[in-house]
DNA sequence: GTGAAAGCGCTAACAA
DNA sequence: TTGTTAGCGCTTTCAC
């Protein structure tokens, strides 16, 4: 039908029988041959891939995909591809993936559950050999229908109970006390907390562990230094405004994550306040751009890559393990601290 | 196979065979009913449509494609996920691919032929319907492949000379005279030119619009003051010292991205110059951060959305429109100027 | 070690 | 308007 147009021919990319004709085999070895899944002669096997270069032939994704009930496609679900933090991560998912010759389909949920429940039905409807869920979210209920589906899948912060859902833990406790120290050394006593939206456990382990952090080095904590921001530049800068009104203004503060931090520089900027000298700001993250701030943001490493390898390979363990019960269901990722040009002794107070 | 494990029998995700048993009618009925290919009865789509609800059905896409030879799959390859630019970029052609029932396969070549050329095959093994080539880039040998196998593209800023691919064209040009323009008029009269690594059209576009802008705006040149960078932070900042290091440096500098004037910000302030005081920046494209800058940035805006919905239109068209001929083939996006804190008046030499 | 043949779940041509 | 049926390109029994 499409090989007729405007009365010339179009070449159809070949399929696996025109491999098995050229190499003269049957369709089922030049299958073998490229699956490796059970012997073929040598002499066949060479006839094969010599057809296989000669047409430039590759096999059809979908058929392969319908018979087998594996689609090699991993689905992965951030939350906001547009903080930076997200794209380095995909980046690196995306690599190992392809790598071990799966594809991936990305999807961001923008924390908004109607969204979220779109990218499951996506990753349902495309055949996801499983999905990594990344939304660092409050969305669980949702998640119970992938589950549902015996879709594998690795999610952050948060148990499911399926027996096909594998965690990874994040450590933010290590790093988070680490800032909490530096600053503490440096002679600060009073440290605010701009923690990201609380509906996010994320957010919420975060906020807890600053808590923990405050309360181990004996510091003095207060209800007001602790504000609630939305993980974005624009709320960064609203909760550095809040900070500041303070009848008794902290010196120092950490931030939820990098972007939130970078918003509080740029207000503080505004303000007429200096960094580090007048305040001292740690982020949390560690993103690109953390490194080129004014002045370069000191902040609490998160690593992308460990958190994508940590991924694929819940992943590929749930798909690929046949043996059931070797199956890890925990990963940890850690954080630690990166001390740039945004911390110092504080000026006053202290 | 799978259906029996430890005993425990597991749900078949139910297929179109099991709505039409339930719905009493033949699969036939069942796809027209879901595809509005050709019409059903009232009486019988109700049946259907209850049925579908009723096994929380949906159709395996592998299948649909395998038969239909569409794969409602849209490919978008970009040049660096890592640069802001990109994945807002990536966020705007998903919600509009989405939103008309496409998926989208996302993949950056990191100006890197051989990953390009991976990102190909993918791309042809995955079925894409449709690619979008916004890499900017300088491997269209390896396009022709694409073009080769028949598979609708849109390019940016080139043309390919296929049948089935369009292009979209980049008017750099409004934006930089308008730019030029604002620093002239601010009084400046040495400015220069950060660009990106020449062997991106784009880059070479940017800076050869540069070029005819100064002209036409009767200022001075000079061929030191045209710097090649390479679009990162770090390029940035490397650029911004060798401009410094000029016998006659220049009061202002347009730079071919962001991501090399925020480099450029940054280092302007480690050799203790004040922007805009002692140096006026101006960026290209407008990312999210430029907002967030000290001093928040001016910058040449190139709208993602704009460029995500050509794109789009442009791969749709390509595959919808069986009335070959009225298929428009260019596609234009523009740009303006955004006036923020980093330009001023030159404090000396103007 | 190799081939023949039965589907995977769906769409579309053809019949009724 | 509806149903029957032939594949789409591939993997995987099952014979040989």
């Amino acid at each position: 039908m499409a090989r007729k147009l405007a009365g010339k021919s179009v070449v159809k990319t070949p399929d696996i029988r025109a491999v098995a004709a050229l190499a003269r085999v049957s369709i089922a070895t030049v299958s073998r041959t490229i699956n490796g899944s059970s012997a073929v002669s040598e002499r066949l096997a060479k006839r094969v891939w010599q057809a296989i270069n000669q047409l430039n032939y590759f096999p059809n994704t979908h058929a392969r995909t319908l018979v087998s009930g594996r689609s090699r496609l991993f689905g992965i679900i951030v939350e906001n591809i547009t903080n930076p933090f997200f794209p380095e991560l995909i980046q690196s998912f995306e690599e190992i993936a392809v790598a071990h010759g799966y594809e991936i389909l990305v999807s961001s949920s923008n924390s908004d559950p109607a969204r979220l429940a779109t990218c499951i039905r996506r990753m349902l409807e495309r055949k996801a050999d499983g999905v990594a869920v990344l939304t660092f979210g409050e969305e669980e209920p949702l998640l119970e229908q992938l589950a549902h589906h015996h879709m594998p899948l690795v999610l952050a912060e948060f148990h499911l109970n399926s027996p096909k859902a594998s965690t990874i833990l994040l450590d933010y406790s290590t790093g988070i006390q680490a800032a909490v120290g530096h600053l503490s050394e440096l002679g600060h006593r009073k440290i605010g907390f701009l923690t990201g939206p609380r509906k996010l456990h994320s957010a919420l382990t975060r906020e807890n562990d600053f808590r923990a952090a405050i309360k181990e080095a004996a510091l003095p904590s207060h209800k007001s230094w602790i504000i609630e921001c939305d993980h974005t530049l624009k709320g960064g800068a609203a909760g550095f405004t809040q900070l500041r009104s303070l009848p008794d203004p902290v010196t120092a503060v950490i931030c939820s994550n990098d972007m939130t931090a970078i918003g509080v520089l740029r207000a503080a900027h505004f303000e007429g306040l200096r960094v580090p000298r007048d305040l001292s700001v740690i982020g949390l993250d560690d993103i690109d751009f953390a490194e080129f701030t004014l002045p370069p943001l000191t902040t609490i490493r998160l690593s992308r890559t460990d958190l994508a390898h940590a991924a694929f390979d819940a992943l590929r363990q749930q798909v690929e393990e046949q043996s059931l019960g070797a199956i890890r269901r925990e990963f940890l990722v850690t954080t630690s601290l990166v001390v740039r040009g945004s911390t110092a002794p504080p000026a006053w107070g202290g």
